[in-house]
RNA sequence: UGGGGUAUCGUCUAAUUGGCAGGACAGCGGAUUCUGGAUCCGCAUGUCAAGGUUCGAGUCCUUGUACCCCAACCA
């Protein structure tokens, strides 16, 4: 078959669905088998103790988007079986970043709410024959579960009688105990050479308030028992998890089989998510924000979603990356210029235009009249004019450029200011370098120019080319405002690899500048987002005030002479 | 050293199930441009290794190698 065929989900690629995978191959011959009656649920299951991250942006893009293509539900279930670790805040800022990337849950549930159901499940198992009350300490059941090389030995208490393993977790669960004192564990196999088999605890005691249970509860469900009754209760079809998960598997269907429940969803492992120089684990993550290395959850340094919605990410954009990455189950560390260019790609066609020089240089203009200035017009979107519209920008003597824009002895290719070269001002007029002034250490403080008043609006008369365009502010009507730029956390690509992955922080990972901004960027409400022409996008941050904003720089623009005047180096 | 997984351009990911190894990002070159941006065109780079089966192997078989996960009363 010729390769320029389309292949029948060629146009659905097009037409911006996710691509194909191993999951929907999986989700697709189900469906042809019958096997869960052509129904397709997924959840996405997070605890509540930290804020999401991108790694939970591709779980949450799978789920959502399974459900979404195969006309089948979402449930978003907080995983909340741990009140030491989890809270209230974490599901609300769960629920909003969930919102905020572009997805509705069908239905929103809590483990905590199935406790009742958990517990009568532990007693059939008890019943059964399947599950007692352990009393081993936690580093004598570590002890007794053996190696990974070296079986396990049983416990003392694996053989007690079903009635004292009732009556123990009555009383457990009245709160006769303290901490610690008993463990309710599965009865499998010490010997398995999966640990995860050899005869995990199912609930402990804690006497801890939950953000939900209050203290209805003083013994909690654990994960592997937790996580697949839920799954079944909820009806789950496709239960989707990352490949940590992989040996926890048998164990999810030990009980599920067990129990014989009704319904027996299908755990689905997938690679999770690294990309580079960041950290992707929420106990490292916790740790940056308790530690103070960053500002909080929604840091813009941050990959939380939280963070990347201040940093001026999109929605869009997260999700483009998300399909854009595709899932499959090998381990992988994504480039973070693949993020880049996605949420370029993304603002490029709907973000305006705008003026805004970041570290300022004054530019005089000789031969412009003293105390005069004019108002220029300005395209808010140069590739699509009528769209967005135009602004006026006001000129006028004396202006700021960017010190990068002007150099006294140009290297190669340079093709802004410098002594005796003509440029363009954006919008505005040709100008051609006649003189510099310094201070006492020979810095350049002023850049004089003569402008030539035939080319107003940035055309020359006689249609002379000129090469560089910069960009500038009015002296007289710039406004100060504050930029932060940001960059990597970490120097390294795998900082996870690290021993101590703080010593690796980037300490240039935020720079604050004072800036001077266009008149018209001076009200921009938070959250609104330009591009700085030349520069990069930005947004908005809620922390500037009417006098002063504060722009974040989303991401930069690609810098075509940076990479030129790197390569001249390394040149000699 | 036990068990469970994974290996395809620098990176991420496809390959109609044994039939010309494709796409995207990054890179390089060119065109174009009032953003060294965007856009357009083009180029280069890959099947972990060694054997075997076959007209034909990324795909099947054998033997290796590398990497990831599992010994929390975390999830």
């Amino acid at each position: 078959m010729s390769s320029s065929t389309p292949r029948p989900d060629d146009e659905a690629v097009e037409a911006g669905a996710a691509g194909r995978d191993f999951i929907r191959d999986i989700i697709d011959e189900d469906n042809r088998t019958g096997k869960h009656g052509g129904r397709v649920a997924t959840r996405f299951p997070p605890e509540p103790n930290g804020f999401l991250h991108i790694g939970h942006a591709k779980s949450i893009c799978l789920n959502f988007g399974l459900a979404k293509e195969y006309g089948g539900t979402c449930n978003l279930r907080f995983d909340d079986t741990n009140p030491l670790k989890e809270d209230e805040r974490y599901v609300r800022a769960i629920e909003e970043d969930v919102r905020w990337l572009g997805f509705e849950w069908d239905a929103e549930f809590h483990a905590s709410d199935y406790y009742p159901a958990l517990y009568d499940f532990a007693v059939k198992l008890i019943k059964q024959g399947a599950a007692y009350v352990c009393s081993l300490s936690d580093e004598a059941i570590r002890q007794y579960r053996g190696t990974v090389t070296e079986p396990g030995t049983p416990s003392p208490d694996r053989d007690r009688s079903v009635d004292e393993n009732l009556d123990l977790l009555a009383r457990m669960r009245q709160g006769e105990f303290d901490d610690g004192t008993y463990t309710v564990r599965a009865k499998i196999d010490m010997a398995n050479p999966n640990m995860k088999m050899r005869d995990p605890p199912i609930y402990r005691i804690r006497h801890a308030s939950h953000h939900r249970t209050g203290d209805a509860w003083c013994i909690y469900p654990m994960y592997d028992f937790t996580h697949c009754l839920s799954d079944s209760l909820e009806a789950i079809t496709h239960s989707i998890c990352t490949l940590e998960f992989e040996n926890n598997r048998e164990l999810y269907d030990w009980f599920l089989d067990t129990l014989e429940v009704q319904y027996h969803p299908q755990q689905i492992e997938f690679a999770r998510l690294s990309l580079a120089y960041t950290v992707m684990s929420k106990r490292r993550l916790l740790r940056l924000v308790e530690d103070k290395y960053v500002h909080g959850w929604d840091d813009p340094r941050m990959p939380t979603i939280a963070g990347m919605r201040r940093r001026g990410y999109t929605p869009e954009a997260i999700r483009a990356f998300c399909e854009k990455i595709g899932v499959a189950r090998r381990d992988n560390l994504v480039d973070l210029a693949f993020l880049e260019y996605c949420v370029r790609d993304d603002l490029n066609p709907k973000v305006p235009r705008a003026m805004a020089v970041l570290r300022p240089l004054k530019l005089i203009i000789d031969n412009y009249p003293e105390g005069e200035g004019e108002t220029l017009t300005a395209i808010n979107f140069p590739d699509d004019p009528p769209r967005m519209g135009e602004r006026t920008i006001p000129f006028c003597r004396e202006l700021y450029i960017e010190r990068e824009d002007f150099m006294e002895k140009p290297s190669k290719g340079y093709f802004r200011l410098a002594p005796g070269k003509e440029v363009r001002l954006r919008w505005a007029y040709l100008v051609t370098c006649v003189s510099v002034t310094k201070d006492e250490h020979g810095e350049v403080t002023e850049v004089h120019c003569t402008y030539d008043p035939e080319s107003r609006g940035g055309s020359p008369a006689d249609g002379r080319k000129v090469k560089g365009t910069i960009h500038w502010v009015s002296a007289a009507h710039a406004r100060p405002a504050e930029v932060r730029l940001y960059d990597r956390l970490f120097t390294v690509p795998s900082p996870d690899a690290e021993e101590d992955f703080t010593a690796v922080l980037n300490p240039e990972s935020l720079q604050v500048l004072e800036a001077f901004v266009e008149p018209s960027l001076a009200e921009a409400a938070p959250g609104l987002r330009f591009q700085f022409e030349r520069q990069g996008y930005f947004i908005a941050d809620p922390d500037g005030t009417k006098d002063r904003p504060v722009f974040n720089r989303t991401v930069a623009l690609r810098d075509g002479w940076a990479k030129l005047a790197k390569a001249n180096v390394t040149q000699g």
